[in-house]
DNA sequence: TCAAAAGTGTTATCCTTACACCCATGT
DNA sequence: ACATGGGTGTAAGGATAACACTTTTGA
């Protein structure tokens, strides 16, 4: 009754730490070889959840003790391993999403700590509009919704220029959800515009021949893991405390913000960011203060854990500034 | 290198209609055995995707074509399918959650749609504050926190009754938080409560000699994909306009306000209602009246589909009323 | 002295919430 | 008449967003 191929389960793990400003995830790099997000095989003789068994293998692969870990999405496309000699067997993969501190400790061999703005430089508007979009994405874009929707005949309920016009704010300026980064790596995927896209064959390549590369490429479908990622994570941040897993035990409003931007991808307004964080409960001073800051010196501030008691839905919701 | 066991993907699906107010949800009843959620293996040969191969077994086993559809969570416990003569196989089962409008067809045989507040009766406080939770659960609860953590050396961070505030709002009355509906029955599971935690030789049972059925249990881990399900869409309802995909084309606005309440598991506030509904641009009038509303006729509605191109994020935020 | 960051205060605006109230239809 | 649901107006309250401004340190 069930006609069952070699399956294998596969846990990817999107790792996120903030060093110096930028956010970095784990990566395993060989030679030649696009990076890969960690990887390993979900046992079920030995681990009994698959979180467990994610744990146990970034224990054992890279020596890192994981906080916070939440599962993002399973994958389970035909082709995502396609290899040229493809001999049928597959992978499901699930991906999740780890926030581990800026830790001291360089990871193990083979493995290191790699911007995630390299993959998806377009989504770091920290220093304004990238140019990468101006320049070289969006003119692409244009040319992409310009074509017909000929050969995509499932029809989707949006033409796309209303796609581009909702994934990446063209014709309208500044309604930029940073919240939308699977969307717009997959409309560039879809476009042809990454270069996985190429490597799986797929048809909207044919469109482009000057086609630079356009974020640093990953093995799989890691690079969809990744902007997984990013967007569970820019999104969870407004209404759960997960942004205190990336920090120490004890920090300033001021790197508490520079956190925040640098997941979020974009400043936030100085004044009413410490307003709201301090309002909402969720931190308390701890009574030191630091003076390595540059200016004057700054309260030390730690979570309060207590507010997971307190309000079922907080986290540090702010506008641009 | 990877110690392979036999592994199946089970795919389960919530496929959720709202039938005369109250929700439903699609169940396989087999005579004598607990409800079983539409259940299909994944085989990557026939199907592209995950989200493909469930469309196409749920059309073949029920007959039913499938709207809207998300996935939940994967799922890969050990002992989630444990039986008496367990072989040693293992099934990683991925949980979606799917809607349907209210269909005036009957599914196929071997199935039909069931009132999932059967299932967690103590999430429908439509019409008060549920008894069930007042004579049967509360009081076990408090016994259950007032024990000691004697054998759950697993450091939570929170104790027991902290871990009953929160979920079930005691001590402090009207902060129930109807997104928590996962936590609940997780919560009932490790305190013993639900039927599944006896079937699954869950230490805690040991407590409860005098236990009546709270909520009628399913199959397998069932009950928690259906309570993962629950939370999802309660959540999603508020940031996406998912809730129209149970309603018909056109509708008034009083009935999408009660499948509103009926998936919420409680009354919002009339008047704000609508004119949030309206404010939001959530809807357009078709012109047509309806008479059949046993009273004054009411204006018909439909989903107005331009909002996707507007809004980054809109639903039907309401509190109580 | 200046730059940089720490902090405080105030106001306009929007959204939500909560009331109060009238309208149109069927029984 | 009255019950039921349809539909409108308005005002209080809270949260956010956008200002302007002072303070304290190190270079």
């Amino acid at each position: 009754m069930i006609s069952q191929a070699s399956i294998e389960i596969g846990l990817n793990a999107a790792i996120v730490s903030v060093r110096g400003g930028q956010p970095h995830i784990l990566v395993s790099r060989e030679a030649d070889q696009w990076d890969a997000l960690p990887y390993g095989p979900f046992t079920p003789i030995d681990h009994r959840t698959l979180d467990i068994g994610l744990r146990n293998w970034v224990r054992e692969q890279t020596g890192l003790e994981l906080g916070y870990v939440e599962q993002l999405y399973t994958f389970g496309d035909r082709g995502r391993h396609a290899q040229p000699d493809d001999t049928g067997s597959h992978i499901v993969s699930v991906g999740y999403l780890a926030l581990i501190t800026e830790d001291p400790l360089e990871p193990l061999e083979g493995t290191s700590f790699a911007r995630w703005y390299g993959f998806l430089p377009w989504e770091d508007w920290r220093n304004g509009k990238p140019s990468i979009l101006t320049e070289e994405i969006e003119p692409r874009l244009k040319r992409w919704a310009a074509q017909m929707d000929q050969d995509d005949s499932h029809a989707s309920v949006l033409t796309r220029p209303e796609r581009l016009r909702i994934c990446f704010a063209m014709d309208e300026e500044s309604n930029w959800d940073e919240e939308k980064v699977l969307e717009r790596y997959e409309l560039l995927y879809e476009a042809g515009l990454a270069a996985e896209a190429k490597r799986d064959g797929h048809s909207a390549v044919k469109l482009w021949d000057d086609l630079p590369q356009l974020g640093r490429p990953m093995q799989f479908d890691h690079r969809r893991v990744l902007a997984t990622a990013m967007s569970r994570l820019r999104g969870k941040l407004k209404y759960r405390p997960v942004i205190f897993e990336l920090l120490p035990v004890s920090f300033t409003l001021f790197e508490l913000q520079k956190i925040v931007e640098a997941i979020l991808g974009h400043h936030v307004h100085k004044q009413n960011f410490r307003r709201l964080v301090e309002n909402a409960g969720l931190v308390e001073a701890t009574g030191d203060v630091s003076t390595q800051t540059g200016g004057r010196p700054a309260k030390l501030f730690r979570f309060r854990r207590d507010v997971l008691l307190e309000r079922p839905s907080i986290g540090v919701k702010m506008k641009g500034g």
